[in-house]
DNA sequence: TTTATTTTTAATCAAATGATTAAATAATTT
DNA sequence: AAATTATTTAATCATTTGATTAAAAATAAA
């Protein structure tokens, strides 16, 4: 194999051949390595060497299999931010479904998602701020949907559950901060009130009942 | 003056001398590139040299006024930490306010503050999840007040307000989930709803008149 | 003005880090 | 089994980056 001499090849002959042999293949090792720690640390402050270790791989594998680091990191990126979204668009733009539905559905599904990835609202946040448009061309298509159906549905109001129109920012703001801030600041929030991983989990438990409640009340006051 | 040959002397001699002279000195001006920058993209991301080159001061003289990135970043972070909760503590810790009262001031002079410093909670967000500790022992006793204070007025409920009890935890992730989040998700509200500078900040500030109200509202739910 | 002190600069160092190479090993094909 | 191809390793490179140094320039003190 002369890739690693040929840097302009195409790269995906080698990985399909032997994947799927022994227990997992040392370039489905490296990129679970690599998605604990970018997601963990963000893209600058982690080391491939960090990466390697932590796959147990020599680091020069990283290099075989992935090209660079910031290759690896655009994969990892992407599938992170798919498995984020994945789900609520198509949740959210059901013509069907009401306004309450959506909420309880939607802030159901997330929290579940996040107690299982806490950190990945974070790691996202912070890489959209170092790279606003490269990210979102990714998902364009999904935003478009979003505007289309969601959003129009939010601001002619909602006559099953008689909940009158809002501002999509705002209503926007409102869902996400109620139900992804906890996620994002984790670590200020548990500080102040003291509250341990077992209670935080069981918190947000909580939250995906009383979330669908509170936006409710919060839709239904006049000024919106 | 021997300091760079002599690491371990004390480093504050030469310092207060020469301040105040001329437009801003070279200490001040690597300063505020350096919270600049720092607030901006974190410890990881900046490197000394772009403090420098913002500060238009040789890269040299970064070493030679804070001995280290570190050193300069733990300064940075701290203002900036203080500049965070300042006000905040006094305001919630009030005895004699309701807690509608203190909804309405902390939300105005807190998306006042934001909409100057829009990258600060961030920052603080970032930073808090690298080194937990070290930062919360900074502040532990402005967080032993609110505890004592504020969470004992929230859990008896508010008579005044006709507010229930709630628990501390929601409430906080509420109130900052409303507030902050917005500022901490900008670049990814923005392209979502597609919002403008401008019509951003006119957005926050039609949200100090509402959090409050959204605030009670929720509060008077039942169930909590 | 002369001397001492402080500040600034350009050059350089040492360590960290992303990446590459050539050789060794393992697997696959013939 | 022999030949070919793919994978892995250890060693090394080149660049970046935080830090230092010695000398020059600016300022203050005598």
């Amino acid at each position: 194999m002369i890739l690693p001499l040929s840097p302009l090849n195409d790269f995906d002959v080698a990985k399909a051949k032997k994947v799927a042999a022994k227990d997992l293949s040392a370039e489905e090792k490296i990129k679970a390595a690599a998605k604990k720690i970018f997601t963990q640390k963000g893209f600058a402050a982690t080391r491939t060497r960090d990466i390697a270790e932590e796959a147990g791989m020599n680091l020069a594998l990283l290099n075989y299999y992935f090209r660079s680091k910031q290759k690896l990191f655009d994969i990892i990126m992407l599938e992170n931010f798919k498995k984020l979204i994945h789900g609520i668009v198509i949740e959210v733009v059901d013509e069907n479904a009401s306004m309450e539905q959506k909420l309880e559905k939607v802030v159901e599904a997330y929290i579940d998602f996040l107690i299982l990835n806490p950190d990945l609202p974070f790691f996202i946040l912070n890489e959209l701020r170092n790279n606003p448009a490269a990210i979102a061309s990714t998902i364009s298509d999904e935003i478009n949907q979003v505007r289309n159906n969601f959003f129009k549905q939010l601001q002619k109001g909602d006559k099953k559950s008689k909940l009158p129109p809002m501002e999509p920012f705002h209503f926007l703001a409102n869902m996400i901060g109620l139900t992804v801030f906890p996620f994002v600041g984790k670590p200020m929030l548990q500080r102040v009130t003291n509250v341990s991983d077992a209670k935080f989990n069981a918190l947000m438990q909580e939250r995906k009942k009383l979330i669908p409640v509170w936006m409710k009340a919060i839709m239904s006051m006049k000024g919106n």
